[in-house]
RNA sequence: GGGCAUGUGGCGCAACUUGGAUAGCGCAUCUGGCUUCGGACCAGAUGGUUGCGGGUUCAAAUCCCGUCAUGCCCGCCA
């Protein structure tokens, strides 16, 4: 049995709610409360005060109205009948009221140690997910322009998210949304003659410069009704407007994804808007709808003619006095279009499979990672995407609402939450914002797009990592410095919590100084090396000759600790969907290593060689592991 | 007008969900450290009324009320 950090925490817990419920039931009006109060006091003390820390007697002193020292008191002397060589724990103290416990750090050490050699790039997996499916959609970006840095910080929390769901046992299937028969695709129509012409520029920036051309021209030729004749001409699938558009699209599509590609990203399936329409998926909802009752025809007033649902978000009351006019949204307009709540609801349905409408799937590309793509399309066969328990939509914060609506209405359908908005802030720039109707991602110098990111990127560290202090002559340097890139470019995304918004500048994008993507891949590369002058190969070392008694209360514990704790970050990382989690983690590991080999000579000295090669060894796997998860590559050398 | 989010040393962020011991990290600034397992490194120092004002509590960056600032959302657009 594995005894992390989070089963170590239960053995604490379970120890002071039984103490507690000799001691004091009596003065506990309800102990199911109560033992939440005990979760919840539970910490981690600054290393000098222990390796767990509960505060329960504070709550205790006012029930039991007696000093929370004397209540401490008394229980860490009763709970020290608790401890015991399984658990590996090893002290209760008290101290200003806290209830402090250590750990035998010998003999955690030894399980740690033990756990991650055996589970190897396994460990620290959870399976709270318990293979039910989620479908993760990223990043949706209509198909008229490059992928700009707002895109891809969509795309890198969205890849990001998925390995973290995968790392928590959810069968994970990675979806893409692409509107092909937006308004924006229409415009391009209108204008592709005059705007778009061959060039060999990649496929997706010549269509976003040639689209901010044509919008200046609808705008000053006041043509938005052609535009909008052509977009009507668009909703039957089968019209040579509709066939062209798809054809545009599917080019284009595949110039962003090459732009994904090389950043690590993956999906497993793309989802057409004019496969759904042809499907007639929207039909099917809408009539789910109305026979459930939940949406209703208007047929006078401001929304005569239209179908509406209620405009309410998830809490809000839906009784009849407040259902007045104002709150409704509409979901078919008078004219019988459809409005883009509709869409997204019929959309949800399938994903959630509660309406059945099969698409078909055929192969869209192999991906350099060897799994295939997929793509809804007219021919092809059935397959099995879809039909998840659990839909996380990636959107940025600016559709709040939206989301929050259509979370509202599933949780009418089906009773439950199973729509999860990952909201996330927008990236701006100095100027203004990255419209791409505006053109915004194009720049004044620099495109800000993530192709000229990656590119500057490479630039700078191709230049760090051939004019080094102490030049490497054993490597790679072009795919050495473009892994350093791409770690730096993740890391500064991935390490702000999603919330935030960003804004992006170039020359703090590009201060290597200030990033810690590549610190921890140092850290990885200089552990590597360790191991090499170590003469570690691939047999690994003999655990039983470490000697564990050698593991002192330094760094070297402080690392066991932290090693022993990748479950319970795992699972945090996943519950409040933040990869930023991980990013902290991976970073708070690589400071203590550094501090670690400073400190502890790992090759000198034969009593701690063993065991300290040991822990350079566990640091490897651990951060291997964890940068895994934020889709940072390693390098044994850099 | 209504709603959502954000506000923490000069700068960028963490801790807020679940109140707890001295508010943590990086950059910048200053001072030190390589004949030693890789200097993309390490140690030390300077720098904070956690936007502001109340309240709850033994205890508040964290919870509640108010307030200010910034950004976003509120269409028979997508």
């Amino acid at each position: 049995m594995n005894l992390n950090s989070i089963k170590i925490k239960r053995v604490f817990e379970e120890a002071l709610a039984s103490e507690i419920r000799k001691s004091f039931s009596e003065v506990i009006p309800d102990f199911n409360v109560f033992s939440r109060e005990i979760h919840n006091s539970i910490s981690t003390p600054r290393p000098e005060q222990g390796d767990l820390s509960s505060s329960i007697c504070f709550a205790l002193a006012r029930l039991a109205k007696k000093s929370p020292m004397e209540i401490a008191h008394e229980m860490a002397s009763k709970l020290e009948t608790y401890l015991g060589k399984e658990d590996f724990t090893s002290r209760i103290k008290n101290e200003n009221g806290y209830i402090n416990l250590w750990l035998d750090e010998a003999e955690y050490s030894k399980h740690v140690l033990e756990a991650i050699f055996s589970e190897k790039e396994k460990y620290g997996i959870s399976s709270i997910g318990s293979a039910r499916k989620v479908i993760i959609e990223f990043p949706s970006v209509n198909p008229n322009k490059p992928w700009h840095i707002g895109h891809l910080r969509n795309a890198l929390l969205g890849d990001s998210i998925s390995r973290i769901f995968e790392a928590n046992s959810y069968i994970v299937e990675r979806e893409d949304y692409i509107d092909d028969l937006g308004l924006q695709m229409a415009e391009i129509l209108w204008g592709r003659e005059k705007f778009l012409h061959e060039d060999t520029k990649k496929y997706d920036t010549l269509l976003g410069e040639a689209y901010v051309e044509i919008n200046k021209e609808i705008t000053e030729r006041h043509a938005e009704k052609e535009v909008n004749a052509i977009l009507k001409k668009m909703e039957d699938t089968s019209s040579k407007e509709s066939v062209e558009i798809r054809k545009i699209s599917e080019k284009s599509v595949r110039a962003q994804y090459d732009t994904a590609f090389s950043y690590g990203i993956y999906h497993d399936v793309l989802v057409w808007e004019s496969d759904i329409v042809r499907e007639k998926l929207l039909k099917h909802a809408i009539d789910f709808l109305a026979e459930k009752k939940i949406t209703q025809k208007c047929t006078e007033g401001k929304y005569a003619g239209c179908v509406v649902i209620a405009n309410k978000e998830p809490g809000q009351a839906t009784d009849a006095e407040t259902d007045d006019e104002e709150n409704r949204k509409v979901l078919i307009r008078s004219n019988g279009v459809a409005t883009y709540l509709a869409k997204d609801l019929a959309f949800h349905m399938w994903k959630l499979g509660i309406i059945d409408c099969q698409f078909n799937f055929s192969e869209f590309i192999i991906q350099p990672n060897g799994k295939k793509a997929y793509t809804s399309s007219e021919n092809g066969k059935a397959m099995g995407f879809g039909k998840a328990d659990l839909a996380i939509n990636i959107i940025g914060a600016a559709q709040q609402h939206p989301q929050n609506l259509l979370k509202r209405i599933f949780e009418e359908i089906t009773g439950e939450q199973r729509i999860l908005h990952l909201s996330y802030g927008e990236v701006s720039v100095k100027g203004g914002t990255l419209s791409g109707r505006k053109g915004g991602w194009i720049g004044t110098t620099k495109s800000y797009t993530a192709d000229s990111l990656l590119e500057e990127m490479e630039k700078m560290t191709s230049d760090i990592v051939s004019n080094a202090e102490k030049p490497r002559s054993d490597i790679d340097i072009k795919e050495v410095s473009r892994k350093v890139a791409l770690a730096a470019i993740k890391f500064e995304f991935l390490k702000t919590d999603p919330e935030k918004k960003v804004l992006f500048e170039w020359d703090k994008a590009l201060d290597l100084n200030s990033n810690s993507g590549p610190y921890c891949m140092y850290m990885y590369a200089r552990a590597s090396r360790i191991l090499e002058r170590a003469g570690v190969g691939k047999e690994g070392i003999r655990l039983a000759d470490a000697d564990f008694k050698k593991i002192t209360r330094g760094e070297d514990f402080m690392i066991i600790k932290q090693i022993g704790a990748m479950q319970e970050t795992i699972e945090k990382a996943c519950r409040e969907y933040k990869p930023s989690i991980i990013a902290t983690y991976v970073m708070e590991l690589s400071l203590i290593f550094s501090n670690f080999y400073e400190k502890m000579p790992v090759l000198s000295g034969e009593e701690y060689r063993t065991l300290r090669t040991g822990i350079v060894m566990a640091v490897k796997q651990a951060l291997f592991n964890m940068l895994c998860l934020i889709n940072i590559d390693t390098t044994e050398r850099m």
